[in-house]
DNA sequence: TTAGTTATTGCAATAATTTGCAACAGCGGA
DNA sequence: TCCGCTGTTGCAAATTATTGCAATAACTAA
């Protein structure tokens, strides 16, 4: 949930971009967010300190953190979702009936990304899925109502 | 890739919502995409046969259709991709430097999914996933040129 | 087969996102 | 420290996606 800000400027710098204080305060605001934040919630956070910010800018600015894998995104429930990327990778278990968004930080990925690689030579990102299926909680009712 | 046009039917009917021309148009132009399809190609596709359809119709029924799980969709380089859904469910491996997809029908999901399950209780769809990553071929690349 | 009920469609207005371009501002070199 | 190059931003226009609502038509029951 935190980042470095000057590490972060550095790694913006050594891949030859600019650092920018448009780039700064979208880091800091999706840090803020402390989780999964959207556009709107981020666009709103940071006109607090920079009125003048063009929503062009800010779509434009979450894009490119994401290319630079400072952010995380994800679509949940058709919205896209932006996180500030950890060193732990995890992933959300969202439920399609309830909406719960629930953390993950299983090993058990390691298995599949292992898998990929040595039978597909496919190197997968994996840190940050979005799994949709039915909750514990749901499944239950589920079975009450059929 | 293919669908049974009274088999879809039926399943619409049984769950209480109407079979249309416009929804069972839609099926066809997707199945017949053979393939991940586009909002565009579908409605460019539905166009040549149903020239009055309103994109806003297409947009709704792309999503009915999602949430009737007749149609899967995936996001694809930022992109939203319609397929029609099969009976075995498959994944993709979409490579983040050439944009190459790649079919997956491994079991090794099932893994995953069971782990879900007997540890939170979770019923996860995991029925067409996208993961993205670096392909064989861009990771023989990308090490010559570093 | 027909009539009633209500889900679905088409349309138009609105909202959200993207894009082109000129002005601006990081940052490397002098 | 200052200058110049070029990546970024802000703005406005264009494009794409969503929504409210009245008209339409699918389905149920008589």
């Amino acid at each position: 949930m935190s980042h470095n800000r000057s590490e972060c400027a550095a790694q913006i710098r050594d891949q030859g971009f600019r650092v920018t204080p448009q780039r700064m305060l979208l880091l800091d605001a999706v840090c803020e967010a402390n989780g999964h934040t959207t556009f709107d919630e981020v666009y709103e956070r940071v006109k607090t300190k920079a009125p003048g910010i063009n929503p062009a800018t800010v779509y434009r600015t979450l894009d490119f953190l994401c290319d630079l894998r400072l952010v995380v995104s994800a679509e949940i429930e058709g919205k896209t979702v932006y996180e500030i990327a950890e060193e732990t990778p995890h992933h959300h278990l969202v439920c399609r009936r309830c909406g719960s968004v629930q953390k993950l930080t299983d090993y058990h990925f390691d298995d599949l990304r292992a898998h990929l690689l040595a039978e597909h030579g496919f190197q997968a990102d994996l840190d940050h899925l979005a799994i949709t299926g039915l909750c514990a909680q749901c499944t239950e009712n589920e079975s009450h109502t059929s």
